[in-house]
DNA sequence: GGCGCCCGTCTTGTCGACAACGAATATACA
DNA sequence: TGTATATTCGTTGTCGACAAGACGGGCGCC
């Protein structure tokens, strides 16, 4: 993190121009995404200009650029926070979420070409081996990059952009109520992974919008089993 | 979304602070929208510095805003562009634009509240007057409005924020296909967004589902006739 | 003792300037 | 004459600095 004191020397690992604001974009994006930095926390600039050792302009861009795509809030002349996870969203997230797993992946089976079929493949064999390890974390991304794959397949980028920021989202929620997984509930993911991808194969159109809608069906289940998880311990309590 | 119109009037003499990335979004944001500024054409950022009276700092992140919008597209090193209309997208285009006309005709006539049908129909009233004046630019943005607010009532801010953008986009296509309007397609619109207030008003979910499929592939016919229509006038040129 | 105002400080929005990078042009060479 | 290279120019990305609001503390007033 912190390496640079003194810059002296012609030093090959200066960022070149240009990369400001996509290192500060992409670095702040991640750390939102894992909750390192918590929903609703402020975020500031100055110390962010000495963390990445570049100017506030950079990196006022960069939070601009978050804050387009919602994952960071602007209030006028009071700085700006992490976007907060609000539970009352919740059902509108479900709702888009569940419409884009169905969308997307349908549109896949219709437009998928030979080549594209491999790559899912791939996310969904580092999605088996995220589980075998039982890398929560790793499966929570890796995830995401195979439901992204399969949209960017379906040709629409509309819906690919909605999808990827739901997905992010998810992300997010899932690391913010995760405690544990059920064991089985990522085997029946896996399996549901691969119907899809035998579906969006077979060009079945219909076939891929129901597996879809039961692996939407399953996740927002699960996100609200997380949610809405009675974590009190007093409710027996003799009083 | 905040409409601090403090009216247009050249006589801002007193940019507030604060005031300099919205103006400079919300005025490119027209211009781009009106086709005042054309499709593919480069954005001068030190033109808008003398234009806007400001500095490069507050047009740069306006510009970071049209970009995450999709409405300007940034080449790094080499300038922004405002983003081309590019036909091959327009399948795309017809599809997302479809499914947000269902979806949220849907929502709205399924969450909408009795303060919001007023807002709906004043937008309807404002078309009615549009297409009695044959004002064709109005008609095409109190469209938009008519049906963002339809979008507002559905409380879905995924779908809402997708679709305005749709939205957007489609009074882009609009202006830049348009030649000449029927006279008898304005008011079929006008019979269909009634259906629409109709059905939202009974919260008839099936019925909003079938006008807005209904309104939706009107306007991608239009849009598609628009495109795809004959100009040759060389056809039959004798040779 | 509580409440509201004034003032200092911190943060943000904006500014003008500088340096790197790309494009266009001029130049040298085959 | 055509091609490759060096140079100039314009533009973009970044910087440090300044000033307007917002927050907090101290003070006076009721």
């Amino acid at each position: 993190m912190n390496d640079q004191t003194s810059d002296a020397a012609p030093d090959a690992s200066r960022p070149k121009r240009g990369s400001g604001v996509s290192t500060v974009h992409a670095t702040l994006k991640r750390e939102i995404l894992e909750l390192t930095i918590a929903p609703g926390s402020a975020i500031d600039e100055v110390a962010l200009t000495e963390r990445f050792g570049m100017s506030r302009t950079p990196i006022r861009e960069a939070l601009v650029k978050l804050a387009g795509e919602g994952l960071v809030v602007t209030l006028p002349n009071r700085g700006t926070v992490v976007a907060p996870i609000d539970v009352l969203d919740l059902p509108q997230f479900f709702d888009a979420l569940t419409l884009m797993y169905r969308v997307t992946t349908r549109l896949a089976a219709a437009h998928r070409r030979d080549g594209e079929l491999a790559g899912i493949r791939a996310h969904q064999a580092a999605y088996a081996d995220a589980v075998s390890k039982r890398d929560v974390a790793a499966m929570i991304e890796v995830n995401r990059d195979f439901h992204a794959a399969i949209a960017r397949a379906g040709r629409n980028g509309y819906y690919a952009e909605l999808f990827e920021r739901l997905l992010d989202e998810g992300r997010r929620l899932l690391r913010y109520y995760y405690s544990s997984f059920d064991d089985d509930l990522p085997l029946a993911f896996l399996d549901e992974h691969e119907e899809m991808i035998a579906a969006i194969e077979a060009r079945d159109v219909a076939r891929a919008d129901r597996v879809a809608k039961a692996h939407a069906d399953q996740i927002v289940r699960q996100i609200q089993a997380y949610v809405s998880r009675d974590t009190r311990i007093n409710a027996d309590l003799p009083l």
